[in-house]
DNA sequence: CGTAAAAATTTTAAGCTTGAAATATCTCGG
DNA sequence: CCGAGATATTTCAAGCTTAAAATTTTTACG
């Protein structure tokens, strides 16, 4: 925190946790920026040689995994984004034929979604692709250190998902 | 690449390059996880707590350094970001009066906008804010850590971008 | 049984994002 | 001076994203 800092530099206190706090700051900036640089590649490689987006490609690969399907709400939990977001995204790959929702018996608010096998075939291509140009982007980290840096971030993500657990504004329990 | 794996393992070939391959993968799902979930946090509070938009927060932040204002063009290569993406979000800024837009002598083309004192005002308050919720949300993350951490992604960054420049499609030298 | 609350999904409004097309202006060679 | 090409910006169409409202159906309680 630049203003934390000045105060502190100008009270005389010691700035240890000022500069920590700006180290963050930094690595934050850092981690969007080195992630945003790869996902403008990813994004534009699937848009010219696929004719394809990045959400899409989620949606299928959450589908491949999954033979006998998802349902719209576990499609939307599995990849963290809002419901109405997977509605549309469905509904164009439903157009393109490569994706089919079906009624659920039993649940007649319910929708399962699987890939049609022209889905997975094109899944399979695109997913080759892709993990070839991850290969190249990340070409300068060995498997060590991809491995640490992964521990690393796993570690730095469950703590931040902890830490936005702990400040949640709608409290569920007040008593906690 | 898993393909690639599994033919090796069926060839006998050694599985190094490959492992190292899925590592990296797995590195870069990490990498957009962890930058998604801390993004979406500060997306809600700057939503809930200051009815504005990280958009908005980076065009003002990309201003705020430039006391004398950026042309429109200065600041979409600045952001990384379409012209006419910018265009929309400085039109939301200028209709709520935290920046203006003035035209260029000499360049009846060209646009300046800068913040305005209310523009200041406000990015100052969101700025600290911002610094202090990514404090929290990296709050388990040491300085010395963090700058271990953000000198490879840095790294990363840079080769990342050196193989964009490398693969691009559309050669604009081709003599290179 | 009937109905209120819960659950699954879609719809809607607003904003972000891109690439491409359209406008307007400038620069420079002839 | 004029016109071609370059430059600065905006407009446009399409898709992504969210939060909130609306719809439909199920569940559970009285």
């Amino acid at each position: 925190m630049t203003i934390i800092a000045e105060q502190a530099a100008q009270n005389g206190v010691s700035t240890a946790a000022a500069d920590a706090s700006k180290e963050r700051l930094r690595l934050w900036l850092k981690l969007l920026k080195a992630t945003r640089l790869v996902e403008a590649d990813l994004r534009e490689r699937m848009r010219s040689q696929f004719i394809t987006t990045l959400p899409r490609f989620d949606v299928m690969a959450a589908l491949r995994r999954a033979p006998e399907g998802l349902r719209m709400s576990e499609l939307s939990s599995a990849l963290k984004v809002s419901n109405g977001n997977v509605t549309g995204i469905v509904d164009r790959l439903v157009s393109e034929e490569l994706i089919v929702r079906t009624p659920v018996h039993n649940d007649r608010r319910a929708m399962i979604v699987r890939l049609t096998a022209k889905g997975c075939e094109e899944f399979d291509a695109l997913a080759a692709a892709h993990e070839s140009w991850v290969d190249g982007l990340f070409g300068g980290v060995g498997r060590d250190e991809a491995r640490e840096l992964g521990r690393a971030l796993d570690r730095i993500a469950a703590e931040a998902a902890a830490h936005m657990e702990a400040t949640r504004e709608g409290r569920v329990n007040q008593d906690d």
